[in-house]
DNA sequence: TGGGTGACATGAT
DNA sequence: AATCATGCCACCC
């Protein structure tokens, strides 16, 4: 039936949605997944990709374009930087703040049921009934 | 095997 | 405006 991936996965499915010169928040991708209250949850997801960068299943996911709800970089230290650059090479400015300008380029993304299809998953209703 | 551990967002104080 | 608690989930040791 509904083949239900785990969350992680989810996640870095809607991630690989998200075009080259936009960004999104971890909130709107909670949205996305039907997980109003998971914001968190999608950080966590990110940081597991640090052990995951050996499998070849998880490459090329555009971690960059993942921000905070101000449009700041959440991940600390030198990650940061290294975030910082790959989002330039995509296109965003920062401003003096260091701050994206998200009425620029925020991803709006899609609604639940639009986006479920597009990552490998299957609404649970079958046949709209109910 | 089971906790502890994080790239967040929101509402209440 | 700044702090605080809480919800959320897979993975490592």
């Amino acid at each position: 039936m509904g083949k239900i991936k785990p969350f992680f996965e989810q996640v870095y499915a809607v991630i690989r949605l998200i075009p080259k010169g936009k960004v999104t928040s971890y909130g709107r991708i909670a949205n996305m997944l039907d997980a109003p209250r998971g914001s968190r949850a999608v950080g966590y997801a990110l940081r597991a990709l640090k052990y995951k960068r050996n499998d070849p299943d998880y490459e090329g996911i555009p971690w960059q374009r993942v921000v905070n709800v101000q449009g700041e970089i959440s991940l600390p230290g030198i990650g940061k930087q290294m975030q910082v650059e790959l989002l330039e090479e995509d296109g965003v400015k920062f401003s003096s703040k260091g701050r994206i300008d998200l009425k620029q380029y925020l991803w709006e993304g899609m609604l639940p049921h639009e986006i479920k299809p597009l990552i490998g998953i299957e609404e649970e209703n079958d046949g709209g009934q109910r």
